[in-house]
DNA sequence: TGTTAATTGACAGTATACTTACGATCCAGG
DNA sequence: CCTGGATCGTAAGTATACTGTCAATTAACA
């Protein structure tokens, strides 16, 4: 059998390589969400989290970075551009000096409500090209790998944990 | 009809959001990506324009920019880090004097030939955790999406027409 | 209680991505 | 031949991501 030990170098094969496509849909994904919310100044990271501060508000950064599945450290900046940007407000927790809590302003809260038809354009106009069975079958599947592959990231989803400081946890 | 103005702004909508998934799957890609191939200093951009210069020895920046579906500005510190670790080098090109030619090294065609093995378990374990049949149906729903949105993304995937300059286009 | 553990936010450093702009160069038309 | 438009590489500026580290603070434990 002369045939099996080197595959075949090519290109070809990082076009069908589950991280080239998961890559190229990610770009996809963001290029249509900034076309849609083009007027409204707001990235996808951005507009997750000010959705997790509006859920969850007074919020800390360490558990937000959880609750959205962001790293800590470029959570940071993010949560800067939101500050100045009037989105949001920080405020120093009186029973732990390390942690800031993190709410929503009045602009931020005003931000969310107008740019939601936006946002569910973007998302509709992702799968819009596939047809319905195969949409709800996609996501389907994304769903379950994404949940099953959680520990697998370095920031792994944790939508419950996070939550218990805020006296609502199980 | 008192519901349907206003759609509930929480957090489980993000969750189930396709560019979360997309997202948050990208993110999985990468992290596995780079525990398997630790070894070799080597991230999955890097990985794919070395094939990609491998495939099509002799290209342009620009024209790679198209074959792997990347940014052209950011491809050029790409390209820079790559040709810092002598895995390609830059030649000028005799005809066009704005032209550089890339072209792999023999450190860079090494360390493709032992670096695909860990790529392989990386783009294995990616999808390790669905069962087969449901590996190939995302994988062939993924594929039809990306080529379908393909012109939405701001750097569209031009694999034929990239490589005409070669003498191989038709 | 006092030392150690762990946690929090912040920072430095690297690597993608995208936008815009600019100089050098090539090409097409006149 | 020469001017305008297109293309190439490059750079500046912004925004994610991740690694590692650090000081301050809190919690846990001997």
């Amino acid at each position: 059998m002369p045939s099996k030990p080197t595959p075949p170098i090519t290109i070809d094969a990082v076009y069908a390589a589950p991280g080239y496509l998961f890559r190229r849909m990610q770009q996809i994904a963001v290029s249509i969400f900034m076309e849609e919310c083009k007027a409204f100044d707001l990235t996808p990271v951005q507009y997750a989290a000010l959705i997790a501060i509006h859920t969850h508000p007074g919020i800390d950064a360490t558990r937000l970075s959880a609750v959205i599945a962001f790293d800590r450290s470029t959570l940071g900046s993010v949560i800067e551009r939101l500050e100045a940007k009037d989105y949001i407000e920080r405020k120093p927790a009186p029973e732990d000096k390390r942690i800031k809590l993190l709410y929503l302003t009045k602009s931020g809260a005003a931000i969310l409500r107008e740019i939601i038809p936006a946002v569910e354009r973007a998302q509709a106009r992702m799968l819009e090209p596939l047809k319905p069975a195969d949409r709800k079958a996609l996501m389907g599947l994304l769903a379950q790998l994404v949940d099953l592959n959680n520990e697998a990231s370095r920031v792994p989803l944790r939508a419950e944990d996070a939550l218990e400081h805020l006296g609502k946890g199980g």
